[in-house]
RNA sequence: GGGCCGGUAGCUCAGUUAGGGAGAGCGUCCGGCUUUUAACCGGACGGUCGGGGGUUCGAAUCCCUCCCGGCCCGCCA
């Protein structure tokens, strides 16, 4: 294939194949890649670690670093910031607080590559409260005027932020604020706008042979002629593919502005013949990313597995034979699902941090990222209970209440990473409600009414503090905003008004029997007990007459355990419902 | 077609570092909570560890091979 093509037509001695040796895999959370490297010997720490990033961490400090150790994540802007994208800031997050908690000075920051010209316009947009809408909701004319020009020259489509650029990396600090990871934002407009990136295009097109030497392996465009500088055109502001001259004194390249294909479809160049300096452009991906190692002298960065076979390798290579310098230690990690597709903005299979957050804790999303980076993990929105009890579990497991040494190990690492509190970690563990027993009592909207039944059912212990029971019986709102979202069985609500009933005497007598029972003044349990009872005593099928309790108190034909849920409830409330007076 | 990474119970996943008991939670089923109704408790059912071969006293774990899935092998990022 094209590897035998370049070695056939690659007549130069001292670069044949791709320089990317086996030990430069990027695989290093695989089980074989921490096998004993023959080469560089040096008793890679065979210490076993349950946490992936302390691994990490140890490939970092095996290269000994200079401080601050650099960690780096980085996308180009789209249309919505989905919960894939910030595996690029999670991933890397969770080496940098390890790094931290071993006594390291540690920066992360986050590239926005920003410089890159819009493609093709988004189908799906989020705005700056995080909801994703369609084109219809903003000026998409814009978009498509402004296709071919840097995400930084496009206006904001929602006609807030300086560009189109900013208004996307706003949603992504935004999230990560709520996540609470510190992560410094970089425009790649504002590296090059500041002369950052100088150096770094000097060495290209100072030795542009050198350049498609490296490069020709890797890209079939790469021939005689070919320049890898975009310079952007003075006339019309797109970034342009055809550089026609280099001018390495005056650092300035002359450049026609010819059309761009964008994945099938074709941009139009306006035509413009001009000379932008070596700041009035860009380095294409293959020679960006690297460059961008050696600028902000990255030491880790995390990416997802479409680039581990593609422009990693070459970017080794462009770093070691272009820049000469070492690339940073890599990680690959496993793409998510959600609900069992792709994540897909065009497709509307997107969820953002901020809508998961109106569903489960910060902790059970920062959780989620600490696992395993290389399995590949379906987010199931409708099986989020599933995720938060393995969070719990998780939990108890660092306070040492279950039986599993495995998990008890990865807790007792992990578990202060997650809850963001790694110099000060929890010393009680917090009050759990199971997330479909929050879900029961989000079917109720008086908080005294949760919280009781919550203490009736032992999940909040008597000794209790306010506002341990308060931050427990946060999850309610989390669980019932679920319940309403999936539209599971959770998702019933207690209803505040008589629904339209109708019932036959049997039942009703039943009914008027029971509400008597009721304003006697019984708990929960007697109650459950005779509406059996007097199910019997009236002849009434015991499901009947609990299919009628539904009807009056939800509106349906099911619901949660009734007779304990009565007991909680208002006993005036109860009576007036039993006898359909209110 | 080639390369890389994955494949463990119906579902979500531990376990592979260092070969020795196949596990957890959820779901399902049964039972308990005096008395069918989602929450609580107990128990059971449930797996050729993707298939096959090899090494070994012993393999989910190591080796080979095949199958399946994702990604990459144009451009772009």
């Amino acid at each position: 294939m094209s590897a035998d093509d370049a070695a056939d037509e690659t007549a130069d001695p001292d670069v044949d194949a791709p320089n990317a040796a086996p030990d430069d895999s990027p695989h290093i959370l695989s089980a074989g890649s921490a096998a004993d490297g023959e080469d560089a010997a040096d008793e890679t720490t065979e210490t076993f670690h349950a946490f992936w990033a302390d691994v990490v961490a140890d490939e970092v400090e095996a290269r000994d670093p200079d401080e601050p150790i650099v960690i780096k994540g980085g996308v180009s802007p789209s249309g919505v910031a989905h919960l894939g994208n910030f595996n690029e800031i999670m991933r890397g997050y969770f080496v940098a607080e390890v790094l931290r908690d071993r006594g390291r000075e540690v920066r992360q920051v986050f590239t926005s590559d920003d410089k890159d010209p819009l493609r093709k316009v988004p189908r799906k947009l989020a705005n700056a409260d995080g909801e994703i809408v369609g084109l219809g909701e903003v000026d998409a004319g814009a978009l498509g005027r402004n296709l071919g020009k840097p995400y930084t020259a496009i206006p904001d489509p929602f006609g807030e932020a300086e560009s189109y650029a900013a208004h996307f990396a706003g949603l992504l600090k935004a999230d990560a604020d709520r996540l609470d990871v510190p992560v410094e934002m970089l425009s790649n407009t504002e590296l090059y706008a500041d002369g950052d990136f100088d150096d770094a295009v000097r060495t290209v097109l100072g030795d542009v042979e050198r350049v498609r030497e490296v490069l020709f392996p890797y890209q079939d465009k790469v021939d005689d002629e070919y320049v890898p500088f975009n310079p952007v055109c003075a006339e019309c502001g797109k970034v342009t593919e055809t550089v026609t001259g280099i001018d390495p004194e005056a650092e300035t390249v002359d450049y026609v502005c010819t059309d761009m294909d964008a994945g099938g479809n074709t941009i139009e160049g306006c035509g413009h013949e001009g000379t932008a300096t070596f700041r009035e452009g860009k380095l294409p991906w293959r020679l960006e990313w690297p460059a961008q190692w050696g600028v902000l002298g990255v030491d880790f960065e995390p990416f997802g597995k479409d680039h581990a076979e593609g422009s990693w390798p070459s970017g080794v290579d462009v770093a070691r034979n272009v820049f000469g310098e070492e690339p940073p230690v890599p990680m690959v990690y496993e793409w998510f699902t959600l609900n069992g597709d792709a994540f897909s903005s065009s497709e509307g299979n997107v969820v953002t941090v901020q809508e998961l957050l109106e569903l489960i804790e910060p902790e059970v999303l920062r959780y989620f990222f600490a696992l395993h980076p290389k399995k590949a993990r379906d987010l199931d929105i409708e099986r989020l209970d599933q995720l938060v009890d393995r969070f719990d579990r998780f939990e108890r497991a660092y306070f040492g209440e279950v039986d599993d040494p495995d998990l008890t190990a990865f807790a007792e690492r992990a578990y202060p990473f997650v809850v963001g509190r790694p110099d000060d970690p929890p010393t009680e563990r917090p009050i759990r409600l199971p997330y479909t027993f929050a879900a029961v009592l989000g079917m109720v909207d008086d908080p005294d009414f949760r919280e009781r039944l919550a203490r009736d059912e032992g999940h909040i212990p008597d000794d209790a503090d306010a506002d341990a029971v308060d931050a427990a019986l946060a999850r309610v709102e989390q669980a019932r905003n679920w319940a309403e979202r999936t539209g599971n069985e959770y998702d019933y609500r207690l209803q505040t008004d008589l629904p339209a009933v109708e019932f036959d005497e049997d039942v009703a007598a039943a009914l008027d029997d029971l509400a008597a029972f009721v304003a006697a003044g019984h708990d929960g349990e007697e109650i459950q007990g005779a509406m059996y009872e007097t199910a019997r005593d009236h002849d009434v099928e015991v499901s009947d007459f609990f299919a009628a309790g539904y009807r009056l108190f939800f509106d349906d034909t099911q619901g949660p355990r009734l007779g304990e849920f009565l007991g909680e409830l208002e006993r005036d409330y109860v009576v007036d419902r039993l006898r359909r007076e209110a």
